[in-house]
DNA sequence: GGAAGAAATGAATAATGGTTCACTAGTTAC
DNA sequence: GTAACTAGTGAACCATTATTCATTTCTTCC
């Protein structure tokens, strides 16, 4: 047996696969997932075309992995704040808004997972995200119900309202471009516009005028 | 001067366009923009495909066309309801209701409005449409603080949440899936769906339980 | 019928961009 | 050093589609 995979090979290896998925966010976080060619991918992490399907089977399954990469970030992030203290409305608002202060930090990252249109496999990750996404939310509007923090709703569309209020007045076609959301972000100036979503999400949910 | 075009040539010139029209809207209504193919259009209109650029410049230009006839009709119901009778907050409801029931009617179709990638001239009648939407909303939304009917907020973070919500909960990646919300549609069973949705709009917009 | 022109045709072309594969270079173990 | 094998390469390939344009067919008017 004149070879045998050893550590340094893999460590190369591990390394390159690394760089690839490094360029390719990079890629994706300047314009999507339509703006990251293989090639350019390729050029980027300093190997050839061909190389990038010695660590990944096709284009699809590299978007599928970076895509999960990224959500598993996101939903761990809002099942940590649904997950602190205090009643359900409050833990909502809080994981609400994290989601929207994020979301407009990274406007480009934000609309690929969000909107962007994938390709299935990747599309099927996004289906994923969201299910785990709106799992939790809906759990958490039940226990506002349970505890009566909350008024009676359907749970699942309360859901779908919630994200997609944010979704569009953040990364919507006519959301502060992504300049000016950058300025945005880096100013603190955000915090009037996350206000007035947050302020509309929680008067939908609760039905209480703030 | 042997050849001047007449009344017979202009019918059937205006005829091919109609079908031409016709057909991409069809292509639209089973599967977006995405599902329209110069070649099949042709096929569909029974014509050859290089006369579909003697009716068209481009493709662009023919899915601008039928993006923007789609799009004036559904700003005109807009506008309708939201210039019948009663206060802001109920001529609000009436629109933001019958837009949500449209669709939900047509599904693929509101989904290729509001959501699905196209082109940059495409991109630019949907952005035109928007804004109309928009300023629409916006100024219903004046008009209710005006009259005291709705709470100080900002009209235009409002307006996109309103859209937002519903686009998400009818046409995003959770929503019903096209089958069901036909079947939805058909059966009148739409109502609880709809219900759910206008009822976290209104009291994100109102703050007041319903 | 025929001259002048317009309309229609559709095969060929072009652009895009993912994927392959014959080949080269490198690595391991003896 | 060399046999056995793997990793890496990148130009060629292929698939998909919009668009063009030389050619054919149809209209009009005399």
């Amino acid at each position: 047996m004149p070879y045998r995979e050893t550590e340094k090979m893999r460590n190369r290896k591990a390394q390159a696969r690394r760089r690839i998925i490094e360029c390719t966010q990079q890629c994706i976080a300047e314009g999507g997932f339509r703006n990251a060619r293989v090639t350019s991918i390729a050029e980027g992490s300093g190997v050839a075309t061909g190389t990038i399907y010695r660590h990944f089977e096709s284009k699809e399954d590299l978007f599928a992995e970076i895509f999960r990469i990224a959500t598993q970030i996101e939903v761990d992030k809002v099942a940590e704040a649904l997950a602190s203290e205090g009643n359900a409305v409050l833990r909502l608002e809080r994981a609400l808004r994290q989601f929207a202060v994020r979301a407009l930090r990274s406007p480009t990252v934000a609309w690929a997972l969000i909107a962007e249109p994938v390709d299935p496999k990747v599309e099927e990750e996004r289906l994923k995200f969201r299910r785990a996404y709106a799992e939790l939310l809906e759990s958490a509007i039940e226990q506002g119900m349970a505890e009566g923090s909350l008024p009676q709703q359907q749970a699942s569309r309360s859901s779908a309202c919630l994200v997609g209020a944010i979704a569009e007045s953040l990364v919507g076609p006519l959301s502060p471009s992504v300049a000016n959301a950058q300025s945005l972000a880096s100013n603190n100036d955000s915090q009037p516009l996350v206000d007035s979503i947050i302020c509309f999400c929680m008067q939908g949910l609760t039905g209480n005028r703030r």
